[in-house]
DNA sequence: TACATATGTTAGAGTCTCTAACTTTGGCAA
DNA sequence: TTGCCAAAGTTAGAGACTCTAACATATGTA
């Protein structure tokens, strides 16, 4: 895999070891993720990361960074087209969430499970924001709401904990481990229903 | 930290270095935890451990394996003495859940997000049946069946989801971030009910 | 009481992160 | 065009970590 290069500059180093972190993180899972590792993919040597990045955990948050952006375009195109607050659009939105996290596990649980207090947290939260408003805008629509009260946010909040919890659930293989049959498309379009009742 | 020991035997070696890689898992998160440190708490050369795990993957499987028995234990204690299948015991069972994922966020993440294919998966996954089990039992006498049907596991698994995605939620500290005032407990009883109805 | 075995220790190989000092190269000012 | 500076590479190496090999010391049982 080790790409060998003519000349001495790489050209742009800091997307290529963006790259080669995001798919070791996705073979190897965040935590076995080594700086070496993408060194040796990027064909460079190990200390030249340090131009571009502070330490290891900046890479990290350099590929989350990068995934939040692929996220938020996946939730933008799933409500794109649908009738604001209609259950296609919500469920859409919902499934989204999930096919993010079942093609993308590694960075999903990287930009979950991130230590805190690095350089871009406020940025990553702010962006955070605009996806959580997607679905808040989704589900005041639903209750023919122009504001988002309490109500709005209450429901909203638990359509998030049950695509986030299946979407966990999924990726760390528990489903298949306690040998359940979940028909995923079904189960989000009943519990969405369920908990957008009243 | 660095316990001096007068005796060249520990005594209990395994059962110290557990409980301090579980201290380290809930300190630093189970990614930062190194065997090195264990040994420096437990007052023992870094050499030590290997007389008891295989490596230090094998030291988080136990500390694994240790959690699941409090996971248990809190999750029987949860539905004991309550009415069968009634809403606060299922209500109970959640919360518990969510407890547990709270007071021990490093195991729980570690339990869940584990390494396949160690030597102690068959039996974790069976402990993980057990308790799923648990779940099931009240689930199924909430509609007054006694046997175990797809109505039973469909909600089961709804409120599996559910209480997986707030515990994860919650020890991400996204509910903080994202500036959301849940109450946790109105949270999981309505939506438990509304996950219940029909 | 002796000795086999379990459970420690020290030493060290190989890997990893990150820094310091040096090298190459591209771009810009004169 | 040329020369120089800053950006972005490299090599070398310190310090930490995992794990193994060889050696040391207790413990329990014949």
């Amino acid at each position: 895999m080790t790409a060998k290069r003519a000349n001495y500059h790489h050209g742009d180093l800091r997307a290529g070891l963006v790259e080669a972190t995001r798919q070791l993180v996705e073979e190897k899972g965040p935590d076995r993720f080594s700086v070496s590792d993408a060194c040796r993919a990027a064909g460079v040597s190990t200390a030249a990361p340090y131009r571009h990045f502070g330490d290891r955990d900046e890479m990290l948050v350099a590929v989350c960074s990068d995934g939040m952006e692929r996220f938020h375009a996946l939730m933008t195109d799933a409500v794109a087209g649908k009738t604001p607050g209609s259950m296609e659009a919500i469920h859409h939105l919902g499934m989204a969430y999930i096919k993010f996290a079942t093609t993308e596990p590694g960075v999903f649980r990287l930009s979950f499970g991130i230590a805190r207090e690095h350089e871009k947290e406020a940025e990553m939260i702010e962006r955070g924001k605009q996806n959580y408003g997607i679905l808040l805008t989704q589900v005041a629509a639903h209750y023919g709401k122009s504001m988002i009260d309490e109500h709005v946010l209450d429901r909203a909040f638990a359509l998030w904990t049950m695509v986030h919890g299946l979407s966990f659930l999924l990726i760390d293989e528990k489903i298949t481990a306690m040998d359940l049959q979940i028909d995923i498309e079904a189960m989000v379009r009943d519990n969405t229903r369920r908990l957008l009742a009243e």
